[in-house]
DNA sequence: TGCTATTCAATCGCGCACGATCTATATTCC
DNA sequence: GGAATATAGATCGTGCGCGATTGAATAGCA
């Protein structure tokens, strides 16, 4: 199918293609967590921790397992970063009752509470990037089918 | 012109909506930087390291602010990674005779035949992208767009 | 010329990511 | 019940990124 485009691809500037679509990814990533950086610091969250706690502020009481899950995240990762949540006192760890391998991290009320502080976030960042919400929603539908391949790639 | 979108936007979807993009944009870097982990095994690389490569395979002999200034990085993050490429004796640094404050990174001849080896990464990522240069190049563009925008957001 | 301001790289501290390993608990199967 | 297996988290080591600071060299200017 695009077998016909790849076979044409000189060597000496796919070099120089490469580095332009993953770099492109590679800088944007970049740059937004500059971004995220200046509009969380009022938060005191990091932007991985910023995305924890979204995923707890939608439905609380999750396993690590399951934080992970959604964002592709494991326990190497987690541990450290919710152990410094709690040390904010905006989530606590206790392990399951049913199941003592488990650890259940809840909100606190103080991490409750700053999902109405984190409310402009959003909008701030869509600002940041001058772009309507489709242009960003299209975008975000080829980068993801872009990069379930990839990930598939890098998985075997 | 994107206003009257934006300010549609609610509150509580939005914590979403934002999520979807820049978590995309997120997702899509680690697991290119997971590809780039395998694919890079073999000549002993991490990403950033092939990117400084690429850099001086493109123009040998320049200045740890000049390399920077391609890849967004400063002397924060590349001192430590140059001085692991010279452990590994692809290149060698050296302060400029003109001046002295500067420093001169060059290829060894072993870091000048890397390149011949890196020459197939660029076509299995595009492989492992299962998509077409056109694709590829279209989203870059699109995405370097927005990047420049959040860059700029977040530098003031 | 001498003094200040700027520039360049290095250093420090912290927080991710993640491959690899370890420990404790749960499950499976005999 | 008990041994083998699987699963959940924690831990360790390495390598980024980067804000902030430092030290040395240069540029600029009175």
């Amino acid at each position: 199918m695009n077998t016909a485009a790849n076979s044409r691809i000189d060597p000496a500037t796919a070099l120089l293609l490469d580095r332009q679509f993953c770099f492109s990814v590679y800088s944007a990533s970049l740059a937004l967590n500059k971004l995220y950086r200046k509009l969380l610091r009022p938060l005191g969250l990091t932007y991985p921790q910023y995305l924890v706690m979204m995923v707890l502020w939608e439905r609380d009481g999750l396993t690590v397992s399951e934080i992970g899950a959604q964002l592709n995240l494991d326990s190497a990762t987690l541990t450290p970063l919710l152990k410094r949540l709690e040390t904010q006192q905006l989530v606590s760890r206790a392990r399951a009752a049913a199941d003592e391998r488990q650890v259940i991290v809840s909100l606190t009320k103080a991490g409750r509470a700053l999902k109405t502080q984190a409310g402009k976030v959003p909008e701030s960042v869509l600002c940041a990037s001058a772009c309507s919400v489709e242009e960003l929603t299209g975008l975000k539908r080829k980068l993801d089918s872009v990069t379930a391949k990839i990930a598939q790639s890098a998985a075997d």
